[in-house]
DNA sequence: CAAATATAAGTAAACGTTTATTTACTTACT
DNA sequence: AGTAAGTAAATAAACGTTTACTTATATTTG
C-alpha cells in the first residue's frame, strides 16, 4: 500500500493559509489551492472530506491550537495577575508577529459563520481551548484582585485590545514607520491591567 | 424617461445585508440577491458597477456611515472624558443591538481584504469618519487626563472591548440567558476608563 | 390638454467562466 | 501482487455579468 505523503498534506495547509492571508478566505478555491500546491484537486479530498472540513481543521488545528500552545508558554495560572496578563500579551504579540497567516484566518473567526460555528462547538464540546486562562480569571476574581465579571467579559476587556493592536501592527507594516512596538504593547497592557484590578 | 425605483434600490441593500448576516459574506451572490429581492440581476448592475462596488457602498454608506451618525448622537468632543466614553459605548450598544445586520458586515471589515482596503482608503482620503472622536482623544491627551498614545492605540484600548461585548451579546441571543445587559456594558466601560485615565 | 416620442429602468434568458466534487485511470510502496 | 495514494480530465451547478428585448414615464409635439 502506498503511504500518504506528509509533505503534500503539509503543503495543502501551508498554501491554504498563504492564499487566505494574501487574497482572503473568499478567494480560496479548491482548484486554486491544488494548482498552487502542485497537486491534483482529488488529493485534497483524500485528506479532507470537503472544503468545509478543510477550513475547520485549518482553523482549529493550525490556528487556534498553535496559538493556544504559544500563548500558554511560560504561563502559569497561579502567576500574579499583572504578570500573567503581561505574559499572555507578550506571547500573543510575539506569536502572531511571525505568523501573520494564522492571524489572518483568526480574524475570520469573528465574521465567517462557518468558523464561528466551529469555534463555538469546539469550545463547548471539548470545553477548554483556553482553560488555564479562564481558571486564571476565576482565581483572581475569587481572590478579589479583579472585579467579578463573567469570563466572556473578562476576555473582552483583557484580550480584545491586544488583537486590535496586532491588526494595527500588520497594517503599519506597509507604512514607512511601525508604531506598534513591544514597548507600546506593554504600556497598553498596563492600561488594561490597571482598569481591571480592584 | 423612466425614473429609478427607490424601493428597488433600498430592497437590494436591505436584502444584501440580511443575506450577509444570515449566511455570511462568502454566501452572497448576485443571482441569489436578485432572486431574494424579486428583481432581475441586471437591475443590480444599473445601480452598481459590479459586486465589489455594491459591497463597498454597502459597507461605507449603510454600515460605517449609519454607525457614525448613531455613535455621535448627543456626543460632544468637549465632554468630560468619562462621560464622553460612556456616551460612545452606550450609543454603540444601542445602535447595533437593533442593527445586527450592520454589525455582521462591520465584522468583515477586520478580515475581508476588500473591505479593509475600502475602509483604509476612505479613512485616509476623506480623512475623518470619526474625526470628533479622534479630536476627543487628542484633547484629553493634551489636558493630561489620559495617557499619551497614538489615536490608533486609544481606539484599540477604548473601543475594541465594546465591539467584542457586542459580539457576545449576539451570541447569547440564541442561548437561554442574556448576560450582556446595558448595566454590564456600563460597568465594563468604567473598567476601560479607569485604566486609561492618568 | 392629450397623443406621440424618446430614453433610461427594468426583465428573462443566456453568456463564458469558475466552482466544488467525482470518475476513470496510473503510480508507488508494503 | 494488492491496494491505497495520487493524477488528469470531466461533471453539473453556480458564479458574475451581458444581450436582446419590454416597460414606464418625462418631455415634446399637435
Amino acid at each position: 500500500m502506498r503511504p500518504k505523503s506528509v509533505e503534500k498534506e503539509q503543503a495543502i495547509r501551508t498554501i491554504a493559509l498563504k492564499i487566505i492571508q494574501e487574497e482572503g478566505l473568499e478567494n480560496l478555491s479548491m482548484q486554486k489551492l491544488a494548482k498552487a500546491a502542485n497537486i491534483s484537486p482529488r488529493t485534497i479530498y483524500i485528506k479532507y472530506a470537503d472544503k468545509e472540513d478543510l477550513l475547520i481543521k485549518l482553523f482549529i488545528d493550525e490556528v487556534l491550537g498553535e496559538y493556544e500552545k504559544a500563548v500558554l508558554e511560560k504561563f502559569d495560572e497561579k502567576m500574579d495577575f499583572a504578570e500573567g496578563v503581561k505574559r499572555i500579551w507578550l506571547n500573543t504579540f510575539r506569536y502572531f508577529k511571525t505568523n501573520r497567516q494564522a492571524f489572518a484566518l483568526m480574524q475570520y473567526g469573528n465574521s465567517s459563520p462557518l468558523l464561528t460555528k466551529a469555534f463555538k462547538e469546539r469550545n463547548i464540546q471539548e470545553g477548554q481551548f483556553f482553560a488555564p486562562i479562564h481558571k486564571f480569571y476565576k482565581t483572581n476574581i475569587s481572590k478579589k484582585i479583579i472585579k467579578n465579571f463573567p469570563v466572556e467579559v473578562c476576555r473582552a476587556l483583557l484580550m480584545s485590545p491586544i488583537f486590535n493592536l496586532m491588526n494595527e501592527y500588520f497594517e503599519h507594516l506597509d507604512r514607512p514607520k511601525q508604531i506598534i512596538t513591544e514597548r507600546l504593547i506593554l504600556e497598553s497592557c498596563d492600561v488594561v491591567i490597571k482598569g481591571m484590578i480592584i
